[in-house]
DNA sequence: AATTCTCACAACCGCCTGCGT
DNA sequence: TACGCAGGCGGTTGTGAGAAT
């Protein structure tokens, strides 16, 4: 039987008030990110650690960019996606100031439509076996796509040292990992589109992570490690950015 | 105006990994 | 090497707001 991560009795559980918010802002302030678990008993909060550390990652770090997720930025998700699947915490650490749930949430509650809409299966990128596609619409979405494409990877061309700043401070070995995927095939040098800023130099992650999730996923997994020799090379999303 | 439905998002839960002992 | 703890992650759920009926 696995312990609880906190006590459970005594332990105020939903959303967070402004006082709760206040308290855990003003500790972190003057003390900063220390033992989530005695953090609480510390900053005089009725909350686990975990609801403490989730509250002030997602959401009361001053560094989060609220509001809505900009086309480069969703365009960017996808990219990443097909890349690396449902890696939250990498794929959030490629958009500067989004977190991992703001990233999960937007992916499950817009872009799965927008692609399912497209014809296009989210899970792996390829095209629906089953589904029809609305012909016109998928080739004015594409093209529209391949438009923003363009202009979204401005941004990050242009705020490169904003860029690199936040993706050396969530750890290389997502940089370095996305950037062997894509230079892992010297004949498909377009899988990432020449002006996103995947320039990062290269290792193997050390450890890749088996979740039991991904264990049902290995196939995805063989194709990120395989990326440019795999199914993801002819991902019709990643098509839609060539 | 009241009720039901749908959607978006905040938060929780359980598992895994890394680290210290 | 084995074990326990803390942090981190991804999946799932709960809930409130707005839309539809």
């Amino acid at each position: 039987m696995r312990k609880p991560c906190c006590e459970k009795e005594g332990i105020n559980k939903g959303a967070w008030s402004k006082q709760e918010d206040k308290k855990l802002i003003d500790y972190i302030s003057s003390n900063g990110e220390g033992c989530w678990r005695s953090l609480p008993k510390a900053a005089g909060l009725r909350r686990c650690g975990k609801s403490c550390r989730l509250r002030w990652i997602n959401y009361l770090r001053p560094d989060i960019k609220r509001g809505n997720f900009a086309q480069d930025e969703e365009d960017l998700i996808v990219k990443l996606h097909a890349l690396l699947g449902n890696r939250w915490s990498l794929i959030a650490g490629r958009l500067p100031g989004r977190t991992d749930n703001e990233v999960k949430n937007y992916w499950n509650s817009h872009v799965r439509k927008k692609l399912i809409q497209m014809g296009i299966d989210p899970n792996n990128h390829k095209p629906h076996q089953h589904i029809p596609r609305p012909l016109t619409s998928h080739v004015s979405q594409i093209t529209d796509s391949s438009r923003s494409m363009e202009e979204a990877s401005k941004p990050y061309n242009c705020d490169k040292n904003d860029h690199h700043e936040n993706a050396s401070s969530l750890g290389d070995q997502t940089d370095k990992f996305i950037t062997k995927q894509i230079k892992n095939d010297p004949d498909e040098p377009a899988h990432a589109p020449p002006d996103l800023n995947l320039d990062l130099s290269i290792a193997v992650p050390k450890s890749p992570k088996k979740t039991s999730s991904e264990m049902n996923n290995v196939e995805d997994s063989s194709k990120v490690t395989e990326f440019g020799s795999g199914e993801v090379e002819s991902s019709p999303t990643l098509n839609l950015f060539r």
